[in-house]
DNA sequence: AACTGGACCAACCGCATATAG
DNA sequence: CCTATATGCGGTTGGTCCAGT
């Protein structure tokens, strides 16, 4: 129905491409305060330089903390396969019958992979389309057929109740500055294991700058797991 | 060592749909 | 009911990395 599709924002007054590390935690400490009931005013709020979409995005692909991170198990794989062979390109749908999983890194893993290995093995394998269950926005199951499945009956991600320190502009600014610093670590962590001295450090930098050090605080999990997705607990780091 | 092509994945784009006024 | 706006979704792109040459 929608007329005439204004633009969502005006793209030469937001920052655009990869995020970092700075805007991740803005992003986060915002929502873990005051939810997300309004993507388009968000980023103004927020004080991010970032559109709604953008944002949302961003929160919903890497920042929830429920996100799962990591390989597809062969399960969720096979899941993936019986979904997309009953639904189609449902990515959304699929991805609500894996925890943990977005529709964009399922999307991904299909065209990347999936796609490939059943191409190959197509030529010896043959049936017809899986006997599913589909679930339904409200993560209960929709029986497309009348057999029994696999499908999962997953729980809608909780937002990790984290506490999390009130920020204010002058150490966001030390998080702006950190940045050219800190994104080649992260990005690198992404990919390798850094080393565990070497993430400590920035991490112990961090909650310095932060100012929950003294307090004996520290930063929450949610956070440094966003940042190095691939690192164990900063707490392992930090000796806690 | 330098180059190249493919794989991977985060982010963007634009249409579809939902909803408010 | 009509229109405007916000959000959701799926397709696509572009940057980065890495293995092969």
């Amino acid at each position: 129905m929608g007329r005439g599709r204004a633009p969502c924002c005006d793209k030469t007054k937001v920052r655009t491409g990869p995020w970092s590390p700075a805007e991740d935690l803005r992003l986060m400490n915002f929502i873990q305060k005051h939810g997300h009931s309004n993507w388009r005013a968000l980023p103004k709020q927020a004080g991010l330089l970032r559109c709604g979409k953008s944002c949302r995005l961003r929160w919903i692909n890497y920042l929830r903390p429920d996100v799962k991170r990591g390989n597809f198990t062969p399960e969720e794989e096979n899941t993936i396969i019986q979904l997309h062979n009953s639904i189609g390109n449902k990515w959304s749908k699929i991805a609500s019958c894996l925890p943990g999983r977005t529709d964009n890194e399922i999307k991904n893993v299909w065209n990347t992979h999936l796609k490939k290995r059943l191409k190959k093995s197509s030529s010896t394998s043959s049936g017809g389309p899986e006997k599913i269950k589909e679930c339904s926005t409200e993560n209960s199951c929709i029986e497309l057929d009348d057999s029994p499945s696999s499908c999962c009956l997953s729980n809608s991600p909780k937002e990790a109740a984290v506490s999390s320190s009130d920020l204010d502009g002058d150490l966001w600014e030390v998080l702006d500055s950190l940045d050219p610093i800190l994104e080649p670590r992260r990005r690198q962590a992404g990919k390798v294991q850094v080393e565990g001295e070497e993430v400590g450090r920035w991490l112990q930098l961090l909650e310095n700058e932060l100012g929950l050090a003294n307090d004996g605080d520290h930063l929450p999990d949610i956070i440094t797991t966003a940042m190095w997705p691939n690192s164990p607990s900063h707490h392992h780091y930090l000796g806690i």
